[in-house]
DNA sequence: CGAATGGTTATCTTATATGATAACAATTTT
DNA sequence: AAAATTGTTATCATATAAGATAACCATTCG
């Protein structure tokens, strides 16, 4: 997707929860798994991927880690 | 740049910084203009640009908006 | 020269991401 | 069946991103 046409900042947030869950699944692992390899709470990560919140780039950051993709991959639209 | 190799959290914090404002410069803007155009204060750019604080996907998803680029663009490594 | 412009840094406030914990429902497993 | 697993949501505390403002320093421009 090109910036700027019909994603706003709400339905990117969703899209970003999805693409961790996506990734996560694909890996086979928990919620509760991958919040313990970033050191992040599993609530959080569950608010993350539902996209009830606005995540830094150090939490995306090392949840990219942890599933051993580029971040990149996290942000696609 | 793969993921987990040498890049760790704050230098890639650098790293966003450095990649906003280049694309900022080659669009011949100013600091204050870009913050205008994105609604963010120009202390905070400036900030952002230095590497010195841990933006969130908003603000990046607003930065790039304004550049006009794929926020993609902004999280190079 | 003084005045504007561009960027940085400091301080304080406000909003909110995350930590920490708990309770809950729905599955899955034994 | 009971127990464990998985994910969600709620609450409260804490850390910090961002807002707001101001004071700087350099540089540019009149």
């Amino acid at each position: 997707m090109y910036p700027g046409l019909t994603m706003n900042e709400a339905n990117y947030l969703k899209r970003i929860g999805k693409n961790i869950k996506e990734l996560r699944n694909s890996k086979g692992i928990s919620q509760a798994e991958l919040a313990y390899r970033c050191n992040l709470e599993k609530a959080n990560l569950s608010r993350l991927e539902s996209g009830n919140t606005n995540p830094t780039i150090k939490t995306l950051f090392k949840i990219s880690k942890a599933l051993k993709v580029n971040i990149i991959d996290l942000l696609k639209m």
